[in-house]
RNA sequence: CGCGGGGUGGAGCAGUCCGGUAGCUCGUCGGGCUCAUAACCCGAAGGCCGCAGGUUCAAAUCCUGCCCCCGCAA
């Protein structure tokens, strides 16, 4: 007898282990996702990408505003699925839906737990300069990102790696983990191991200060903060009392922090220069070199195009 | 009716308040210099100034309507 699953998701991370779920001929009785949220300045709800695949592939479809609500209870109920898997799909499981599936649920979580628990894992990663990061496949429970792990793989974190690279790279190693213990969690045979809860770290969700470029910080650390808000979000400096956004930056090198006595007098966030390859702009422990930014009100460009309009001088200032 | 910025040769901008020869920094093409160059020098091409209407002797510039792009906030 072919067994049933929900499967809740929302952003393109989930996407995949959703593909998965259907190519290992899942029986999927249903996919839940977030509402349609309004985006952009012309409130137009959008829908999530989850919703739009399974929409595609003709599945149900189902976006309660709470899964708390009694009424998505009992619609999940109605379902009697065998087992739940999840991946970013931004709700709490309450304690009926957890003990709604025989075989019960799992979450695909964007990082190796015990590290880096919570709502950025991705983000974080890459913004605290690490090389190697991966994904968990994960029993739940009442709080978030501590249950059980099934199985984890890791992930290299490339130098140049921004966080939508990461994020595809995730997503597919997820969905593979998942597509490999797919059998045994439907049979209920999968492997539980505990998380060491001393080795556990925190990735929590970025605030508006995380996207604030503090230039008396490294370059390298600068740096790892731009990769860890690009293509979402952005990280962002103040010219002229704006934001500006910095998309790109080039990777710090030993000879960046070598600078000529005119320049070292300069405090950070001063620019140095403007070259063809971008910005070069004083930072805590040398310099860093932007590379695509976006000025308010215009689109992105190349940081030397911004240079020539702006009329950028060596000495202004970046906040 | 959430707040705000913007649409000017291929790129990024100035010019718009105070109507009257289309400008700047680049790019492109040609030539020169050089061992050489992303450097430098000389020259050239390339724009119905977002669209439509109006005012005027005259509109990128003033008035009206519309389209498109983006920052903030959600």
């Amino acid at each position: 007898m072919t067994k049933r699953v929900i499967f809740m998701g929302t952003p393109a991370f989930a996407v995949p282990s959703l593909a998965v779920l259907l190519e290992e001929g899942a029986d999927v009785a249903a996919v839940v996702t977030q509402p349609d949220r309004p985006q952009g300045r012309k409130r137009e709800p959008v829908p999530p990408p989850v919703k739009v695949f399974a929409q595609e592939r003709g599945l149900t479809v189902l976006q309660p505003e709470r899964l708390r609500n009694p009424e998505a209870v009992a619609e999940l109920t109605a379902l009697k699925p065998d087992l739940i898997v999840t991946a970013a799909y931004g709700q709490i499981l309450p304690r009926a839906v957890l003990d709604l599936p025989p075989r019960g649920c799992v979450n695909v979580h964007g990082s190796l737990l015990p590290r880096y628990r919570g709502g950025a894992p991705v983000q974080r990663a890459i913004m605290n300069g690490e090389t190697v990061t991966g994904v968990t496949l994960m029993y739940m429970d009442e709080t978030l990102d501590t249950g059980d792990m099934i199985d984890r793989a890791e992930v290299p974190i490339g130098e140049t790696d921004t966080a939508g690279d990461l994020f595809e790279k995730l997503g597919k190693a997820g969905a593979e983990l998942l597509r490999r213990w797919l059998p045994a969690l439907l049979a209920g045979t999968a492997p539980r191991t505990p998380q060491d809860g001393r080795l556990a770290t925190y990735a929590p969700n970025l605030t508006r200060e995380d996207e604030r470029i503090d230039w008396t910080r490294a370059s390298r650390q600068i740096y790892n903060q731009v990769r860890a808000l690009s293509p979402m979000v952005g990280a962002y400096a103040l010219w002229r009392g704006q934001p500006l956004k910095v998309w790109a930056c080039l990777p710090p090198r030993e000879s960046d922090a070598d600078l000529p006595a005119e320049w070292r007098q300069l405090p950070p966030g001063a620019v140095l220069e403007a070259g063809r390859e971008g910005i070069r702009v004083r930072t805590g422990d040398g310099s860093l070199v932007l590379a695509k930014v976006q000025p308010a009100g215009k689109k992105a460009m190349d940081a030397s195009d911004f240079a020539r309009g702006a009329r950028l001088a060596p000495g202004d200032m970046l906040e």
